[in-house]
DNA sequence: CGCTCCGTTGAAACGAATCAATGAAGGTGG
DNA sequence: CCACCTTCATTGATTCGTTTCAACGGAGCG
């Protein structure tokens, strides 16, 4: 149960019930034991907008105006460093919320971009802190999703940012993370973003990559398709088996 | 601004007032609203308690019977990786909540243990648990107590722990969060500790602090009393320049 | 006194970064 | 449609930093 893989999904499977706007597994919870003029003003808020990949939904240290719901797709969370740097911190899957931390927060946290294609609902923050503080389902909600988040940033960045561990080890774990639905598909990253979220040159990254082929960890699929640029086909198995060395 | 340091402070400057069994800061909130009653029954259920350094408050795993609240010093929350390697990804201070997360969870995250002398309010689980539901204020104080730690999870990380930084840089930046108060006076962790939360082999832990010892960036204070074993004498500017560097 | 734990220091081996060169793919404009 | 440029992944050779192994000294403790 990874929260972080759970989220990705193929892109061929698109799940249409989900796509209607506003009809969003956050917005339904905003929405609980709303009336029905609350929900008619609600539709008229929300803006639905899709993203290509490495589309940015919003800037760091910009003000929050709106906040964002996946309904579909994934979305990486970048933290701008101290001297400008950039790591990714975390992974959006489809039901999360980004920033839940501009009720309290006058301005992102992070700069988010799209993974593949995503679609998301845009709420007005306003609207937000308003909801929010009006029910206490939602407030628990939000302080499980929250309470969630942290317990997964941390063993995110435990496991897969600390140099005693062998970098072997390291990529295999982000790899398992980023599993399509626990399968063996995995979300294909560039070698530059891999290597900023477990500390490795892109070079490096390279090369264990290319062991990985080499001995069917990992199988990198031909031909210039979709499929291909964007996925990689893992053995999990043996993934898992480097995942637990040293 | 740095909640991570905010917490620390000299064992010698008690702070009396906040010692009063069940008037902690988070006690407090969670009985904001309360009748007389509700609180004379509150002060027989919460047990006050002093740990010693080094002294485990709980352990990782096992099931959740109380929750804590930091009224003096500072505890650091170490999670088990899947190799069964430890790692330092958190520190609570004074007026924090460890483990607000067993309100959605059965069983403990972490290992907890005591930084220097510590004392605590011990929460029975299940009144904490009535609590919070009972109270929209509670829950929204929650809230963001549990994303502020989130955030900070993010920065306690990406700063610390990527290899891509310098380890002179990645230290230097864990010495100033460790300073007590935002002073000069840093809190002495064992370089083990030290090495475990920035990726390093002791033995560089300890290379480098020699090396910054002999530029005066750091001092070790001499002699076999506490002050001594407990703190650097740290300079600010120095380390803030290091901090920096790429 | 011997024991262990912790920090220190040295020398050697290893791993990863860096520098550099090449090739494949995508986009643009002629 | 083909040159051109840019971006990205690959691969090799070299350098550098850190780990590892090992030995030593001090502090606390039975």
């Amino acid at each position: 149960m990874d929260p972080v893989a759970e989220g990705f999904q193929t892109m061929s499977e698109t799940a249409p019930e989900i796509s209607v706007p506003g009809k969003c597994l956050p917005c339904e919870v905003l929405l609980a034991g709303s009336s029905t003029d609350q929900r008619a003003a609600f539709e008229t808020l929300v803006d639905d907008y899709d993203f290509a990949h490495s589309q940015v939904l919003y800037h760091a240290t910009t003000p929050v105006d709106t906040v964002y719901c996946v309904k579909m797709g994934a979305i990486k969370l970048v933290a701008i460093g101290p001297c400008g740097e950039q790591r990714i911190v975390r992974i959006l899957k489809t039901g999360d919320i980004a920033e839940i931390e501009s009720i309290f927060s006058q301005q992102f946290e992070h700069t988010a971009i799209a993974i593949g294609d995503v679609s998301v609902c845009r709420i007005p923050v306003e609207w937000f802190r308003r909801s929010v503080t009006g029910s206490g389902q939602t407030q628990m909600w939000l302080l499980q999703k929250s309470l969630t988040s942290l317990i997964n940033a941390e063993t995110w960045f435990s496991q897969l940012a600390i140099s005693v561990t062998p970098s072997r080890t390291r990529l295999a774990r982000l790899l398992l993370k980023l599993r399509v639905d626990d399968g063996h598909q995995i979300y294909r990253l560039g070698i530059k973003e891999l290597g900023a979220i477990v500390g490795l040159a892109p070079e490096t990254v390279s090369r264990i990559l290319a062991d990985f082929d080499g001995k069917n960890i990992i199988t990198k699929y031909s031909g210039n398709n979709d499929l291909a640029k964007r996925y990689f086909l893992g053995n999990t198995q043996a993934l898992e088996e480097i995942a637990r060395e040293v």
